[in-house]
DNA sequence: AGATCTTGCGCCCTCTGCTGGATTTAA
DNA sequence: ATTAAATCCAGCAGAGGGCGCAAGATCT
């Protein structure tokens, strides 16, 4: 809906509804509708590039790119301002790539899944995840990678030196990532409303940190302790064994005789002695060491 | 008509942070 | 030896910066 007081400006405007491209680039056949636009077109042909920043070295074939050029890197100047937060651009269109982050629109649909992105370059880089292609390799150990972040981060991680660790404030706990630390957090250091016990007594706590360092105190005591006698021992598995010696239970059943033992250890020595043909019993024993040999002549 | 702004689309880049499987460590 | 939890790590998406290029609009 063009509008304009004048005629002349209304046939100008009329023109560029007809596709009259009179203007052809004589390098690439491709065809403009001003000598102007053609002039520009051939100058990224020959790298020609008239407008050069005051600011720094770098050159351009319109003006106009480097009015732009100047805002981003020089004046900072940012004329769309999004309504809903402090966010400004240098150019409409990134307002408006922003302004989807609030509404959460997402135009741009990849046609082998659901994913959809909010701009174009979300999906071109999505669908890399069909394709598998991984462009990115490690110049040290040859690894690839789908993204060149990731592939820099590991750069860093496996093969960099005085690589930046994370510490945590809480504890000496230190990790490679940032984002694993905010994990390392969230699991051992956020307060939790339910109650954790001690396994060895009836401490309780409501961080899970302060509760492995407390069970660490147990460590070296005797934390398993007879509930019928004074008995107490560091192993869970000894405590077993003992308490049959309360229960008078003896799970241990001897195949040739029926007998019944408390410890598998017991059965053993029991079969060896009385059901175990090959078996020499010790006759010679020496009084110095203790040894014991089954023949004189060996002794 | 030509020159010069202004718009608009496109391409590619970086930084950031979450996730879940693999590996290591400790009980 | 087994197992549970912690840490490592690559995959992958969100958000935003910067430039290339040509068409549209306006000025001279």
């Amino acid at each position: 809906t063009f509008t304009s007081s004048r005629i002349s400006s209304l046939n100008r405007h009329m023109k560029t509804h007809t596709n009259e491209k009179p203007y052809t680039c004589h390098l690439c056949l491709k065809a403009f509708r001003t000598v102007t636009i053609l002039r520009n077109h051939i100058n990224t042909h020959t790298g020609t590039r008239p407008y050069k920043c005051d600011d720094c070295d770098m050159a351009f074939v319109t003006s106009g790119e480097r009015a732009r050029h100047r805002r981003y890197k020089h004046t900072h100047e940012k004329p769309f301002k999004c309504s809903m937060c402090a966010y400004a651009s240098v150019e409409a269109s990134k307002l408006k790539r922003h302004i989807r982050s609030h509404t959460g629109e997402r135009p741009f649909q990849c046609h082998l899944c659901s994913y959809a992105g909010k701009d174009a370059y979300k999906v071109k880089r999505h669908m890399r995840t069909h394709s598998g292609e991984r462009p990115y390799e490690c110049h040290v150990c040859h690894a690839r990678f789908t993204q060149r972040g990731t592939m820099k981060i590991h750069v860093l991680q496996k093969h960099g030196e005085n690589v930046p660790k994370y510490q945590c404030p809480h504890c000496d706990t230190v990790t490679a990532r940032k984002s694993d630390l905010r994990v390392h957090l969230l699991k051992l250091h956020t307060y939790e409303a339910a109650e954790m016990k001690c396994r060895y007594c009836s401490a309780v706590f409501h961080e899970r940190y302060a509760l492995i360092q407390h069970q660490k105190t147990h460590k070296n005591e005797k934390r398993f302790k007879c509930e019928h006698c004074s008995y107490a021992c560091k192993q869970k598995r000894h405590m077993a064994v003992h308490v049959r010696t309360h229960t008078g239970e003896k799970p241990f059943a001897c195949l040739s005789c029926n007998r019944r033992f408390q410890q598998k250890q017991l059965l053993n020595v029991h079969v060896k002695k009385y059901h175990d043909t090959t078996f020499v019993p010790t006759v010679y024993r020496c009084p110095r060491c203790g040894k014991g040999y089954s023949r004189l002549v060996s002794y």
